[in-house]
DNA sequence: TTATAAAAGGATAAATTTGTCCTTAATTAT
DNA sequence: ATAATTAAGGACAAATTTATCCTTTTATAA
């Protein structure tokens, strides 16, 4: 469905929006072993995040490191996806052709787009904000470890 | 969403499905004209989806070729899936996790699991004798071309 | 003002996916 | 039988994605 790079960047980025404040920024080894992702890769993909105001802010330096802004939390998940180049997802043919519209349909369009569609409103309808509040509420995971890691 | 061995897969499964027969076998050559693919490439994707028996038919040889038994055209689309070794997009978690399941849901997963559940309906509830059948009756598309190609 | 801590950035490497080419095996028309 | 035709299979190559490492820049604490 996704690329790595493109769940990397969600789990990333949901992960600082939970933690992280203008106050509290998250460095990368914490956000790195918090969602289970290399953390060199991972440092490469916030910067796609970081760059020109997109989702995620970034201060360099002692006590620098990753947060959002309440702005940046307003914003769709499809933000996040825009910063890695992966929208595509959301407009695609299920079976790769150029096109995909009505005009010109596959045999799978019919079926399809009721599924496209859905998955354009996950991606635009859910801001960053809302995915924090229900974490917030249920017990979620954003990594592949058992019990949330305690801070050492 | 899928990979190009997936989209290839599917187009050139119900390319011959469209048009090759028992007695009517489609060459690789056509059927990779017809999808508008790479022709050794999807040999090689062929090889997956004619190995023991799975969906494909084939026979070597002068007259021979590719085409789909009665047998095969009532199989699920998910059969093209399992032969280039995809079915996973029906069970993965949206965010990359190992697990995805109610048990140890991510933040979207709630959001997701409706979507994920179509589209395994699409993958399993729909055969390839079904997406052959609405071809029939719209007009539909399955390569980039302007308008179906003419044989020589 | 110096040392330390942190992200940014560049170069490179490893792994995977996508794609090509050539030989081999099988089938059939001649 | 032989030649022609066609898919199967193996080896390789190109492109892309995933991942690491090292240096540079920026900010701050001491
Ligand atoms: S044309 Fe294939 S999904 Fe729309
Ligand atoms: S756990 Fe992420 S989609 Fe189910």
């Amino acid at each position: 469905m996704l690329s790595k790079t493109a769940e990397y960047a969600l789990r990333a980025t949901i992960y600082i929006a939970q933690k992280g404040t203008e106050d509290n920024k998250l460095g990368i080894d914490e956000v790195a072993e918090g969602i289970d992702s290399p953390k060199s890769f991972t440092a490469k993909i916030l910067q796609l995040l970081t760059q020109n105001d997109r989702v995620v802010s970034s201060v360099r330096g002692r006590n620098g490191g990753f947060y959002l802004t309440d702005r940046a939390r307003k914003l769709p998940v499809r933000a996040i996806l825009e910063a890695v180049e992966e929208e595509e997802v959301i407009t695609k043919c299920v079976l790769g052709l150029k096109e995909c519209s009505e005009t010109r349909p596959c045999p799978m369009h019919l079926q399809y787009k009721a599924i496209k569609k859905q998955l354009k409103q996950l991606f635009e309808k859910t801001s960053i904000q809302q995915l924090v509040e229900e974490s917030n509420k249920g017990n979620l995971f954003i990594n592949n470890q058992k019990a949330p890691k305690k801070r050492s």
